[in-house]
DNA sequence: TATTGACCTTCCAGCGGCTGGAAGCTGCAT
DNA sequence: ATGCAGCTTCCAGCCGCTGGAAGGTCAATA
């Protein structure tokens, strides 16, 4: 499998496939011309790769969870461990957004947006305080 | 003003001001000795700049922002715009990481997490379809 | 056989927004 | 004189790619 295949298989930019060899998360073999030769397992472990960042791990969490998921004698509590923090950090990103976006919501309403400069927004930023005080 | 004193009133860091200088956010002036001497303005500026950053507007909305700050006939529909924008895009994030944090709950709560290899987090990242299937 | 054109290779640079560290100057207190 | 905090510049690195240049390879077509 040339790495245009395993791309198109794996819906990874070929880029990324480059990369993620760069850094030791795959090992494909070479042909005679120097190119990049993916085997089916090869293949299997981009798709991993790809369904694990999309769920928003780190390189570094691919990397151990691929390593969980290539240890036949791992414990579930691990990977658990593993995706409990992420999913605490995941809720707390959402925190600080949720906040962030009652804050904007709240100055973005106060605002007339109409062709008058005055504006609350501005005045907020400048740390008039409009919200608070 | 020198950069520690401006830095503890706008709560940046001296390399971050630095660096706003650097791409052209604040233009303090300087001392005979190469110190950088920042006025009042600069700090209120900096202020701004630190606020804004923290509801999240990208330097180049930043930028804008200071802009719009800085022109008495701006129109508020302006500022508007550009926080409405913002918003969108938390709410859209917000989103995103809401259904990321959703998937990983259903994992979670489905492995067991104990010594056992079994997972089916794994399973999942995998593409063996534990959610779908 | 020559030429497309798609595909592959490597290498280097850049994105955003800082952050760390080295090497060296200044300013003030002791 | 000494020490130390604070300032300067410059260069490199963080993450996870992404773009582009310059060139080799392969299969199909004229």
């Amino acid at each position: 499998m040339n790495i245009g295949d395993v791309s198109r298989a794996s819906g990874l930019p070929a880029k990324t496939i480059r990369y993620y060899e760069d850094i030791g998360l795959v090992r494909p073999a070479r042909g005679a011309n120097g190119y990049r030769d993916f085997s089916e397992q090869d293949a299997h472990k981009l798709a991993f790769l790809g369904r694990s960042r999309s769920l928003g791990f780190t390189i570094e969490e691919c990397r151990t969870l691929m390593s969980l998921y290539e240890d036949r004698d791992r414990a579930s509590a691990d990977v658990k461990a593993l995706a409990s923090e992420h999913l605490d950090r995941i809720a707390q990103k959402i925190d600080e957004l949720q906040a962030l976006k009652s804050t904007l919501e709240t100055l973005v309403t106060r605002c007339h947006g109409d062709d008058r400069p005055d504006c609350p927004i501005l005045d907020d930023l400048a740390g008039r305080k409009a919200l608070t005080g």
